[in-house]
DNA sequence: TTGAAAGCGCTAACAG
DNA sequence: CTGTTAGCGCTTTCAA
């Protein structure tokens, strides 16, 4: 895969490399090159395939127009979202995106940082990998180290605690609270809170969200926490069947993300049960009726954090916390 | 952001900057230098968090380490499965990935993968976004001009006709023919085939495979084919009403794509009916007992292509068509 | 062991 | 209009 450099082409039309980088850069009414050299040179340049060398661009610029995204997984679609929204906008302003996934795994989101910073990223957009509340807490340390290296970054969906950075988040807990209220107005006394229990500011701003409302309206709360990522093991079922045995069975769900509300769904309803479900996100086609849905705007929170992102790397302040 | 350079570093520590290059590129034993300058410079560059200029390397190397790779979309998890893959075997060979999508515009596909070469990347993994079949035919000839400047790249999922370029394909025919075939030996006599109606050779082979087993057991084949990306849409609702109104209603269902399965089993529930359904995809875990699955290998396909790429890019022969 | 020097491909003065 | 020159930060001989 030879590639043609800016010099052959000056050889081959048997003008000065100045020409030729000047009438590429745009610049040739500028400095007066005849319309007929730079014809040859656009034409040349498109039937050959020209492209400039990117690197060397770069090397004399130190920008690369090259913005790094990290994200755990990208299985989940609701990533694809976030996804969407970010290139959006950085296609509008012509930065290219190079996308990695932590597979929670912190170590690995460290490494994986330090990569695209070596690949010459001007800014990092990152929704970190958060541990379970029973593993140790995520290592703010090297966010900070890159904080203090005046690294251009936004975190998406979930603060870190102990570092300064933009942050663009859901309204977790006002969005809760919302939700849990409405169950209570439409007749629950007992909602059961299901979650993963993972030390993400936006789980921990739902938890709080609901234990608030039920607080407020004198009921008792209750609580389903599971310690794993796979919605499809066993310790949900369990779980839900000692709630379901308990003296005072629950009467609606409020659950903190969609993979574990279908699931729950799906397993109250083949064991007969009809129990309301108010949830952090947004109905397929194909789920039940008993989902009460609360939107996320996941696309939105791509955008945003990709606007604020650019904000930052051309030098105007941005806010600490965007609420979508 | 400004960054230290190998220069500074050895004005600080009274070194030349050749005895930092050595030792950083580890060369520094086969050079015998002094195992105290060696450590004086690993500590100072530790310390100082130095990443070396990628662009200054990448110039002299003429490689990136950059792998492109352009899906239609990320928002299906499959190709969050496909990513999965890709990147475990990238990961090993230190190589990074530079994701982008197309979202579906052949237009757009061509220009991300213009920026994606020119950004330098070594090679190329293209899931290519096919029209509908009453659009446009894809357009074969820019990636034909790719494989004419010998870019390295390999297709993943769908072929593209009119051009011989590498490809990680599924066993799409012969997995339809057997799902099918064991549909009918199960006793159904009457397979209606739901799919999107798109150029995708997945598709294509998929639907041949259905015609094929349908044929061979002196069946009539029946067809739903949808024109539209989003699956919630009434074209499958109005048409599958129709199919179950006619004098000879289908006693199973032939999926080709997971997303319809879903919503064609929800209509097939709400309207009463319980006949199974044959579909490329896997069980969600809330999903209904009458969907007979055909795995999907989407992990090995992504490693599987990225294999190939490697071999590709160091020079080795690829085959043309690999199944998985 | 270390320094000097050339060069990767392109840009940006500056002097014709 | 066009050629010359001096880097951008790093790698890689070749000498010392």
């Amino acid at each position: 895969m030879k590639r043609l450099t800016m010099k052959q082409i000056a050889d081959q039309l048997n003008i000065s490399r100045t020409t030729v980088s000047l009438v590429l850069k745009g610049k040739g009414d500028q400095y007066r090159i005849s319309k007929d050299t730079q014809q040859r040179i656009i034409s040349y340049v498109e039937q050959a395939g020209y492209r400039p060398n990117y690197f060397a661009s770069a090397l004399n610029s130190r920008t690369s127009g090259i913005i790094g995204a990290v994200f755990p997984d990208l299985f989940e679609s609701f990533m694809g979202s976030i996804v969407r929204g970010i290139e959006t906008v950085l296609y509008e302003h012509d930065y290219s995106l190079m996308i990695s996934t932590s597979r929670f795994s912190h170590q690995r989101e460290q490494a994986i940082i330090e990569n695209i910073l070596y690949r010459g990223a001007d800014g990092l957009l990152l929704v970190p990998s958060m541990p379970y509340h029973h593993e140790t807490p995520y290592n703010s340390e090297y966010i900070g180290s890159l904080v203090k290296q005046d690294v251009p970054m936004v975190l998406i969906d979930r603060k870190i605690k102990g570092v300064t950075v933009p942050c663009v988040v859901q309204k977790d807990y006002d969005r809760s609270y919302g939700a849990v209220t409405s169950c209570i107005q439409n007749g629950a006394g007992r909602i059961c809170c299901v979650s993963f229990y993972l030390q993400a500011t936006s789980i921990e701003e739902r938890l709080r969200g609901y234990a608030r409302a039920v607080r407020d309206h004198h009921l008792e709360p209750s609580y389903i926490l599971l310690r794993e990522q796979n919605p499809s093991s066993r310790d949900l079922q369990t779980k839900l069947a000692d709630q379901l045995r308990s003296k005072e069975p629950p009467d609606a769900f409020f659950v903190t993300t969609s993979g574990i509300a279908d699931k729950l769904s799906w397993l109250l309803r083949s064991e007969g049960f009809t129990i309301p479900i108010a949830r952090f996100g947004s109905t397929a086609p194909w789920t039940h009726q008993e989902l009460m849905d609360i939107p996320q705007p996941h696309t939105e929170m791509g955008k945003k954090a990709a606007q604020l992102l650019i904000e930052r790397i051309e030098g105007r302040p941005v806010e600490e916390i965007t609420y979508c």
